[in-house]
RNA sequence: GGGCGAAUAGCUCAGUUGGUUAGAGCGCCUGCCUUACACGCAGGAUGUCGGGGGUUCGAGUCCCUCUUCGCCCACCA
């Protein structure tokens, strides 16, 4: 960071590695990340303040592409901000993820031949706790390495106290607005996880499965059979009823009369209700209360008895209500292989119908793929309904968008139809519910702190054993990690509402949704105003990446190989709004080449440069002269701000203007992969390829006088604001480059430098003019190679311009010409005697190039036969359209002077090639 | 079963409200180590925009339909 630039510092080879390892401790050292909530302009300050809660990754996880992913994108957006000028914060943190960390940790018990209960509840949190510390937050040092510029001063985990805080605060006031409910209801059963879990966490997957025909004598009467259709005979053992629909000609006879169920002999009543679907199967359904939930409310309709006949780890098992229901030899048998044994039993007895084969969704534990148990169980719940109306309304009005808007439906879909929250786990890992009950009265208290004895008669007190759902510390996520509830807190004003939150569609209603109703019922407020929903990262063969299926990417390999900014560019630039990145994880070198490429090419521009450039000092570019600019500095000025443009266009707007989104905002900005690409597309292609290659001759150690002055001035100038619109998406190697750029000063960084602005260099005239250089070039480079006229050859060529001003800037700019194109260049006023007239400049500008014996002139000729005929066509379908009045009455004004433009263009240039073809060929 | 989305060059994808002769990266072909860059330079080839109808002066873009994928939701035993 030192200036001027010592000549030993003139970058060598690319080497990604050697630049993270010395700019990202620098970047943390001097605080450029932290943000500070006494800019905000929500608290006096100046600055307008940009948030992003990071989706907190388990925290004893590794990183992975989906993460690469993730967190790539924030960066960007947050760096976009920073620079912008905003108060920008990435809070970063991590999950405790009950069920998958309790998971891994009973695994580890497992191979020691162990269970948890075997270590009992505090040394079995004391393991947990002992694990985490030892891997957790890996995944944070991980980010860095990609070069993740979150605020790490205010790391937080949603089992920290500060958290721990919130989540209590959270259900006692839920609890107090009569929100939370303590219910005996049949809920989905891991037996495997032994817990329950919420509807979203048992996923549906189809399966082939059998659908059972079982037949229940009717009490009284031996020859009557009524056959009933089931997928779980197991559950049989808990059946309390059958049941037929009230309307059912076949069956009201038997409503009020008694059945025998099979195996268990017991009777049970045959009952009527609107539930049962005449039409499915035989029209008759057994009643198992304690095993469907469908079933239990039919029970609770009809008051019947809910016998459990299931253990919790799956086996079968009497409970409440159930015994005599389980014989003995189906005791303690697992519930797939009792499954089995009551379908031989029935088979046996004769009372097992026909057995079809059946396709059904199954759930499955979202964890561990366990097919879940619905189990008559006590939880606790959180009315939802109440939440979900501003939610609900906060996207309809547009006070948040999700982006893509796709999502919008989904998302109203599901909070039209919302259904309670089953927030109790019956885990040992994660918040304890704070419920305490007395061991002497039957009171229960609900309290923020601990409670030690009861407040009604003093007697001693237990905590309900369950915990708390983990998504119940990650709705609170926006505003618990600010600070909330301890008051007062300056992060919590400063930076509340954040602004975005980026993650991925999977977890739209788990924690996105959530996360809205949180914010509305405990911060009156909507948490973000956007959603951005990106997309999967895939293999080839669009298979969601896992580490289990062998599939997946480590992205610290892809920072190893290529460096974390060549990662960054390549998800940056292939990720559409929406839309799933696909990478081939056999082929790390192709997936991420475009990436590769670039970070290399950009490297190589700076280093031509800054040595070109030199090491004095360097006018600015407000100091230069207009008219001391050449028309190749105009141009690569005007390329410029229009890159700045299209940049902004696609980052869009970072916040509503107002309050909510306007209808017209609601679609701009968040295209990634445009601003990377309008980017990647001026250095490349504009800058590196035309812009510098016209420096060549003015530029260099050997160069002086006050052109070379003014070239030094643009370039450095130009390359200044294209590493910074580059820096969000290539923080390391635009950083560097940018640190030995002459004049700046020390301890600057690009990561705080001013976002460009269009500067007002554009020169529409000379950029113009600069056109015609380049189409004069690139006309002689295509003869080149079409004639295969080695490098080596100088080609002596004409050009013919058709106006004064292309003849007056061609004659200006011959030098240059000549140099890119490796000609000697004359300017005519038609073609000379014998030559091949090639190329023909969309100004009619015709450039000649006579090539001596070179010309095939049957080739030249079926290649101009070709070009004409294809002229020929597309300039009838175009006279035809000109012609129809309907066009010319309907189609805008602008439109059609466009295409009688393009018209006479075609004409002319149609002429010049009779012409040519004339002059060359022989008849036909 | 309900809903949503996708189908554009060999591959991965852009293509904004319908309007020049549909683009990029990778790959491919030809020629180049032109002293910043072979992870490069110059040039080039490749598309009945999934099929079929329709609306329109004009459709990759809007409507209908079919086909094939993908995703989300769902208590039919």
């Amino acid at each position: 960071m030192s200036t001027p630039t010592e000549p030993d510092e003139t970058p060598a080879a690319y080497d990604p590695t050697a630049l993270a390892a010395e700019l990202y401790p620098r970047w943390v050292a001097e605080g450029l990340f932290t943000a500070d909530p006494a800019r905000s302009t929500r608290t006096g300050g100046a600055r307008a303040p940009f948030t992003i809660v990071i989706p907190p990754p388990n925290v004893t996880g590794v990183l992975h592409m989906g993460h690469g992913l993730n967190n790539t994108v924030q960066d960007v957006l947050v760096r976009w901000r920073r620079m912008a000028g905003d108060e920008a914060l990435w809070l970063p943190g991590t999950d405790h993820a009950g069920i998958a960390t309790q998971n891994v940790v009973e695994k580890q018990l497992a191979r020691e031949g162990k269970t948890r209960f075997d270590l009992g509840r505090d040394a079995f949190v004391k393991r947990v706790e002992s694990w985490v510390a030892q891997t957790g937050g890996t995944i944070l040092e991980q980010l860095k390495a990609i070069g993740a510029s979150a605020d790490w001063s205010r790391t937080a985990y949603t089992l920290d106290p500060e958290r721990s805080r919130a989540v209590r605060e959270a259900f006692v006031r839920l609890h107090e607005r009569g929100l939370v409910y303590r219910g005996h209801r049949v809920i989905h059963w891991c037996s495997r996880c032994l817990t329950s879990l919420s509807d979203e966490e048992a996923e549906h997957a189809d399966e082939t499965g059998a659908l059972y025909h079982v037949s229940y004598r009717v009490a009284g009467e031996p020859d009557t059979m009524l056959q009933v259709a089931t997928t779980r005979p197991e559950t049989m053992l808990g059946d309390v009823a059958l049941a037929v629909h009230p309307d059912d000609e076949r069956y009201r006879h038997l409503v009020g009369r008694s059945v025998v169920l099979p195996i268990v002999g017991v009777e049970i009543p045959v009952i009527a209700d609107t539930y049962v679907d005449p039409a499915f199967g035989t029209g008759v359904v057994k009643i198992t209360p304690a095993h469907d939930p469908n079933d239990f409310e039919v029970g609770r309709r009809h008051a019947l008895p809910m016998p459990v006949v299931m253990s919790p780890t799956g086996t079968m098992a009497e409970f409440a209500d159930a015994a005599g229901r389980v014989p003995a030899e189906l005791a303690g048998m697992d519930r797939f292989a009792a499954r089995e044994a009551i379908v031989e039993r029935l088979r046996a007895d004769g009372q097992l119908g026909k057995v079809a084969t059946h396709q059904h969704a199954v759930r499955h534990c979202y964890r561990c793929e366990t097919v879940v148990e619905p189990r008559l169980s006590d939880q606790w719940f959180v009315t939802m309904a109440p939440l979900a109306a501003p939610a609900l309304q906060a996207v309809r009005d547009g006070t948040i968008r999700i982006v893509p808007e796709r999502w919008e439906g989904v998302y109203v879909h599901w909070m039209e139809n919302i259904r309670d929250w089953n927030i109790s786990r019956q885990l040992w890992w994660g918040h304890r519910i704070p419920v305490w009950y007395c061991t002497s009265c039957s009171e229960m208290m609900v309290s923020r702190d601990d409670v030690t004895a009861c407040t009604a008669c003093g007697g001693g007190v237990r905590q309900d054993e369950d915990v708390l759902d983990t998504w119940f510390s990650s709705w609170l996520w926006p505003f618990s990690t600010l600070g909330w509830p301890d008051t007062p807190e300056p992060d919590l004003k400063a930076f509340y509402p954040t602004d975005m939150l980026v993650t991925a569609p999977e977890i739209l209603f788990f924690w996105v949704a959530r996360m809205i109703m949180a914010g509305y019922e405990f911060m009156g407020e909507a948490p973000f105003h956007t959603v951005y929903l990106h997309g999967t990262v895939r293999d080839t063969n669009h298979v969601r990446m896992q580490k289990s299926l062998g599939n997946g990417i480590d992205p610290l390999d892809v920072v190893r190989q290529f460096g974390a900014d060549a990662l960054r560019f390549t998800v940056v630039g292939g990720l559409g709004v929406g839309s799933d990145l696909i990478l081939d994880p056999k082929d790390l070198e192709r997936s991420f080449s475009p990436g590769r490429n670039f970070a290399t090419k950009l490297w190589n521009i700076g280093r031509f440069l800054l040595t070109n450039v030199g090491t004095g000092t360097v006018t600015t570019l407000d100091a230069v002269a207009p008219e001391r600019l050449t028309r190749a500095d105009r141009w690569i000025l005007a390329r410029l701000d229009a890159a700045i443009a299209e940049c902004d266009a696609a980052l869009g707007p970072a916040r509503p203007s107002n309050g909510g989104w306007e209808p017209a905002q609601l679609r701009q900005g968040m295209r990634l992969n445009e601003y990377a690409e309008a980017a990647r597309r001026f250095v490349w292609n504009e800058l590196a390829d035309w812009y510098i290659e016209t420096t060549k001759g003015r530029l260099g150690a050997t160069v002086t006088g006050a052109d070379a002055d003014v070239a030094r001035a643009v370039s450095v100038h130009v390359f200044d604001q294209a590493l910074r619109l580059l820096q969000p998406i290539m923080p390391f190697i635009t950083e560097a480059l940018w640190q030995r750029l002459p004049g700046r000063e020390a301890g600057s960084s690009i990561c705080v430098a001013a976002w460009p602005t269009a500067g007002g260099h554009a020169d529409t005239a000379g950029a113009r003019e600069f056109e015609l250089v380049r189409e004069a070039v690139s006309g002689l480079r295509q003869i080149r190679a079409d004639y295969a006229v080695p490098p080596s050859r100088t080609v002596a060529a004409t050009v013919v311009p058709a106006s004064p001003d292309a003849r007056r800037v061609l004659g200006e700019e011959a030098a240059l010409v000549q140099r890119l194109a490796r000609c000697t260049l004359s300017i005519g006023e038609a073609a000379p005697e014998g030559a091949a007239a090639h190329a023909l400049l969309s100004d009619q500008t015709a450039l000649i190039v006579p090539l001596g014996g070179l010309v095939d002139v049957a080739k030249e000729c079926a290649k101009l036969r070709e070009e004409l005929q294809q002229l020929e066509k597309q300039l009838a379908v175009l006279e035809g359209r000109l012609a129809d009045e309907k066009f010319t009455a309907k189609a805008p004004a602008h439109i059609v002077a466009a295409e009688r433009a393009k018209a006479v263009e075609w004409t002319g240039r149609r002429e010049a090639l009779r012409a040519k073809v004339a002059e060359l060929c022989p008849a036909e």
